[in-house]
DNA sequence: GCCAACGTTGGC
DNA sequence: GCCAACGTTGGC
């Protein structure tokens, strides 16, 4: 699975705000969902392409595109009693929680949510079914394809 | 701020 | 192992 989209709070950190990361580069931690941790910790893999997405914003949607510059490792939040993220059940030698680090690589035009939902192509686009919460989804090639030509 | 949908927790 | 209660996500 070589693409994925990744959402993420413009309020935490938005597609600029990585762009101005030292080395344009983020640990993505603080993510408390097992599904979203199994995709960074079994199935990312070094190079993996991220749409960028903002979400609970006023204009949610894909900001831009990052990729998967490390492979996955202990979530350091999760052994920070002051971190909201701290879990108490994990351990050094037994850590719960895993991140990988994800790089900018540009900033696109906003593809709004509603215009992907406009679009029947991308029915299939996991974050565009009912329900859907995960943070961390993963991409189709065709998918991707399909967004990248809306990009422009 | 509302609320639908979903995930997690914990008593039994 | 069930399931009610609770917490969170995220669009609107």
């Amino acid at each position: 699975m070589p693409y994925w989209l990744m959402k993420s709070e413009p309020d935490e950190v938005s597609i600029d705000d990585l762009a101005g990361m030292p080395e344009k580069t983020i640990a993505w931690f603080g993510v408390r969902n097992y599904q979203a941790r199994n995709y960074m910790r079994d199935s990312m893999k070094l190079g993996d392409e991220v749409f960028f997405y903002h979400s609970s914003c006023p204009e949610p949607g894909i900001a831009g595109i990052a990729k998967v510059v490390s492979d996955a490792y202990p979530d350091e939040s999760q052994f920070d009693k002051k971190s909201k993220y701290f879990e108490p059940a994990a351990t050094r030698e037994n850590p719960r929680w895993f991140n990988v680090d994800v790089q900018f690589v540009k900033k696109t035009r906003l593809v709004s949510l509603q215009e992907l939902r406009d679009d029947p192509k991308l029915e299939s686009l996991i974050i565009l079914k009912r329900g859907n919460r995960l943070s961390i989804t993963p991409v189709t090639p065709a998918e991707w394809k399909l967004i990248l030509k809306k990009m422009g």
